[in-house]
DNA sequence: CGTCAGGTTGACGCGTCTCAAAGTGGGTGG
DNA sequence: CCACCCACTTTGAGACGCGTCAACCTGACG
């Protein structure tokens, strides 16, 4: 059973755009909004595809329309850890810094609206209602990494795992998924890059998990058969 | 030999705070510096003192202006993960959710400069300069999160206990420290609930780096030897 | 039906954790 | 001023979880 994500929304203008109560641009009235749709172009990108690179000059701000995207960083040896991933709604670009802090890549096709950085700070310059919203993107953002940072630093392998799937879940549950199959559109690999695990680690555990009757593994994804079981390994 | 850290800097009004330079006021100006004196209060803490605890309501923001504070999140089984230090100079309250996300205490004394939640919001409102000085705290704060979590997943105790050293230094030197040796004012064991590694681990590498003669241990600090190696270390 | 990328499984080794004991320095009270 | 105490640190020995290396499986696609 093949599972996807969020395919075929599709929109025409700021006003009624698939993330627009959940993107940066929710705090805008309908003036602002027209304002920024002109700084704003829409951009797609195919499966694997790179849409910045760490250490290079941050030009653009981005904001996910549509799609899975994974955040990393490199050691120089290759050694990756994903640092999250980014899913409609998620505004990149949070950290500010001239360069870009981390990688981004294209996990299937992704569609994103990309602003000028100058522009769009310049846009924000005098716009306290739009400066609280990227705030509040922040906080957010920072709260996720230091339960990220809690999770790579003093969980096990079955934890880190649960608490991945629990966390996947909610993330999706919030921006309107449902259904009782939940959908990985990320291979193991980058699961095991999120975790600070090796791939053959995380697919022991998922299969550890499944003999446990906790998840049911399917192609693209898996379905959570004992809720309970994988919040408590997830909080414990 | 005791190595001490910004001990004895005083203050009278916010225009002459030991931090001015670089705490979230640094954006103000003369009158709203004034503003906001009136929205704060100076308050210390003994050594081991909990500033705030996690998961109560978050009444308070901080800026710190004397000492250092682990910040923490600790797990129901008791395990701790400290997710960074505060210096002068920083600011607790980014999150900017109504509860604490993490808990904060004093390592040694530390004073601090309070301000109430609502207060502040309400200062901050209408001031795009203040909410962008807060942008670019969160911003710096999400980086440092960032590159805490490749370590903390990517990284080999040695390369930990560098990385750690190299970056502490690189924080002191930040806010003005200088001279060749490093103090830390923290314990083994938070530099291990740091880390993501055990005290035992943490004591050893010190022990190895220092048989390696990269390090010098002293009593409440190091001394850094081979400045190129550590660097090398905490890059790799 | 062959190929290929991604996933799974197994055997083994190593790095870090665990448990235990001894060392060290600062502070306190006699 | 010394002796004791206590928290913190260091060191050692052994166990174990996860990484490594290698082989095999599986499903999608041509």
């Amino acid at each position: 059973m093949k599972v996807s994500l969020l395919e075929g929304s599709r929109w025409q203008t700021c006003a009624d755009c698939a993330v627009r109560g959940f993107a940066v641009c929710a705090a805008l009235d309908k003036t602002e909004l027209w304002e920024l749709a002109s700084l704003s172009r829409h951009i797609q990108h195919e499966q694997g595809a790179t849409v910045f690179a760490q250490a290079t000059v941050a030009t653009s701000f981005f904001s996910v329309l549509e799609g899975v995207l994974r955040l990393y960083k490199l050691l120089p040896d290759g050694r990756r850890q994903i640092i999250g991933f980014a899913l409609p709604g998620d505004f990149l670009g949070l950290a500010g810094s001239p360069q870009y802090e981390f990688s981004a890549d294209a996990i299937g096709a992704v569609t994103l609206c990309q602003f000028s950085r100058a522009g769009l700070a310049r846009f924000g310059e005098d716009r306290p209602r739009f400066l609280r919203r990227i705030n509040e993107l922040a906080g957010r953002e920072l709260t996720r990494a230091n339960e990220h940072m809690v999770l790579l630093g003093r969980r096990s392998a079955e934890e880190k795992v649960a608490s991945f799937l629990i966390g996947w879940r909610d993330r999706l549950a919030g921006i309107g998924h449902v259904g009782e199959v939940l959908p990985l559109p990320m291979g193991r690999l980058d699961i095991a890059d999120y975790l600070g695990l090796t791939i053959e680690t995380v697919s022991r555990t998922f299969t550890k998990l499944e003999r446990d009757g906790v998840i049911r593994i399917l192609t693209g994804g898996i379905s959570l058969l004992d809720t309970a079981r994988a919040e408590a390994l997830s909080a414990a």
